[in-house]
DNA sequence: GTCTATGCAAACTGTTTGCAATTTA
DNA sequence: TAAATTGCAAACAGTTTGCATAGAC
């Protein structure tokens, strides 16, 4: 399993990387760790953790300008989303192609994503109905995780 | 309708002031300027705006500290909502109890607002699915708007 | 060898905070 | 008069930028 997950990675970098040649940019390491981390995690990083999380897992110390840089990069090559929760901190993911939707726990933070045809469907309809032309939508809905909702009765 | 309008703040307002007595705390002149320009502007306005307004309006200049504290004051008592649409600035504006999501277009910035009870039933069940107590959601639907899409055509 | 990417530190932006002075109840 | 609010300036956090150096092609 780690290894055909480390294979599709390969693959995935491989391809990242012809395509920067091919727009005539250049490759570095950097780059790659900061993908490499974006790939198996599951969270939603602010370059922040990004630049911990490559020091903890390869011990190389990036630079958080680099880290900003390359997130930017990889937003305009359209690789990774950005998502601002309203914190102040804009976090990161990877594309993962799928458009999904965010529930937000404002008691501890925890972000569980979510997908929704209906929603889907409804932005389509109201952006119509507007004469917009569609991009993306954001939609987040905040509210008390159930982990959160059993501490807050810890005393029974 | 002038008139009525303003009216309909004067009373607005008293009524907020009683409330701000009943809770044991002070009012003053500067939050009276803050939500009157609140009360009578249709957009979203960051604390330098509404700083900038005073000034403009009234001829007062209140500290950009007083905007913010102000703000975060009304945001607690649920007077006001912000309005976080991802380019590193908060906007505020009055929360006028019918809830409503954002078109926001990437070309000119404007906002447009938007109510849809598909939306707000369908948080409810995303939210039961997760088991999480709903609090609030927001949606964005980013895109490019009506004005935009012409001026683009400009040279025909 | 040329041109891009990095790292550092300084700059910047929006927001918050400490504190003395002012205003309110 | 006691307590809360203001205004200023300094502090702060996250992000961006300028520039010299290192690295990729």
């Amino acid at each position: 399993m780690e290894d055909s997950q480390e294979l599709s990675f390969d693959i995935f970098l491989k391809n990242f990387k012809n395509n920067v040649l091919k727009i005539g940019l250049k490759n570095s390491i950097q780059k790659d760790y900061i993908l490499k981390i974006l790939y198996f995690s599951e969270e939603h990083l602010t370059a922040e953790e990004i630049s911990n999380k490559i020091k903890q897992n390869f011990n190389v110390s990036i630079g958080i300008a680099t880290v900003y840089r390359a997130m930017k990069f990889f937003h305009d090559m359209k690789l990774v989303n950005q998502l601002d929760i309203g914190d102040g901190v804009i976090r990161y993911e990877l594309n993962r192609l799928k458009h999904h939707d965010h529930l937000i726990c404002t008691s501890c933070g925890i972000i569980i994503e979510f997908t929704d045809d209906l929603i889907e469907l409804n932005q389509i309809k109201i952006a119509e109905k507007n004469n917009f032309i569609l991009k993306e939508h954001i939609m987040s809905i905040y509210g008390i995780c159930e982990n959160c909702q059993d501490s807050n009765s810890l005393k029974k």
